[in-house]
DNA sequence: CTGGGGAAGGGGCCC
DNA sequence: TGGGCCCCTTCCCCA
């Protein structure tokens, strides 16, 4: 069974230091300890059972040989807080058969997160969540749906949550939802329009229709029609425009055989009555 | 009404 | 992670 560490701390919307995790920190980059600061220990089967710990403290379990130090940090000018667990005896997941934990370890409670979303499901600390109050559980900070044990929430996440909980980033403007915060953030741009027309001063999403845009004021025409003298400003108009040499109309009604050079067009056609079926 | 041009929106992919 | 690009689509206007 793991140990569990929760912090009380404020949340900001500061980057997790991802890169204490990769390495080996033997020189704590601490400015305070607050002492008034509890840390939670879960029940496991030889620590002690749920516990409020005040910090900075050296505690003995029953049956561990050697003690635990533990003491909260504040990293310099940052307002988050970091947990350090000094021990002299080798910590080992009883349950996950993780490595034993180094003879220091400084857990940055914002990269509990980042040890989820690595997916790193054999991490004694899954789960973790720095929420801005002492949990009393194991917390999914998904679904924020609480287990006594580490066991249950990793099942939880494994079976239940994982996919319900990581499908989709909700657009803040509107009720869009994505997969991916990349995506996300490509559709906020819509909303924010930040690509401004120094000449008319509309303003596009993206710089790309921006230029196309700036075609319009410069008539700059870039794409050229192989088959005629026309040129245009846009690609895809281009295409457009290329389907009028074809023979063969690209879409065709399946009703009447009707072919037509745009799919609007066959849209349009149909919704007009052609084809009372579909 | 139909076909075509112009302009623009938006998701996905790649670097 | 952001920018550029591709592709598809939609809307509007005009002949």
């Amino acid at each position: 069974m793991p140990r569990s560490f929760l912090v009380k701390k404020q949340l900001t919307n500061k980057k997790p230091n991802y890169g204490i995790l990769d390495s080996k920190v033997d020189e704590l980059h601490t400015s305070l300890v607050q002492p008034e600061l509890l840390c939670y220990i879960s029940s496991t089967p030889w620590l002690p059972g749920p516990s409020l710990i005040p910090t900075p403290a050296s505690m003995h379990f029953p049956g561990v040989d050697g003690d635990i130090s533990l003491s909260m940090h504040s990293p310099r000018q940052e307002s988050t807080y970091s947990l350090s667990v000094s021990h002299n005896i080798p910590l080992r997941d009883s349950h996950s058969g993780t490595e034993p934990l180094g003879p220091q370890t400084i857990l940055p409670s914002q990269d509990f997160r980042y040890l989820e979303e690595r997916g790193n499901m054999r991490n004694p600390l899954l789960g973790l969540v720095p929420t801005g109050v002492i949990q009393e559980r194991f917390e999914c900070f998904d679904c924020h749906k609480a287990y006594f044990t580490f066991s249950g929430l990793a099942k939880h996440r494994q079976l239940h949550c994982q996919w319900q909980c990581h499908k989709y980033f909700s657009c803040k403007y509107c009720d869009k939802e994505y997969v991916s915060l990349g995506a996300l953030k490509m559709h906020i741009r819509t909303h924010t329009l930040p690509c401004v027309c120094k000449l008319c001063g509309k303003a596009f999403s993206r710089p790309w229709l921006l230029q196309g845009h700036i075609r319009t004021h410069t008539g700059e025409k870039p794409f050229s029609c192989p088959h005629c003298s026309r040129a245009f400003a846009d690609r895809s108009n281009l295409r457009a425009h290329l389907q009028t040499h074809s023979d063969i109309k690209k879409y065709q009604c399946k009703s009447c055989s009707k072919t037509f050079s745009r799919i609007s067009l066959l849209s349009k056609h149909e919704e007009t009555g052609c084809c009372p079926l579909s």
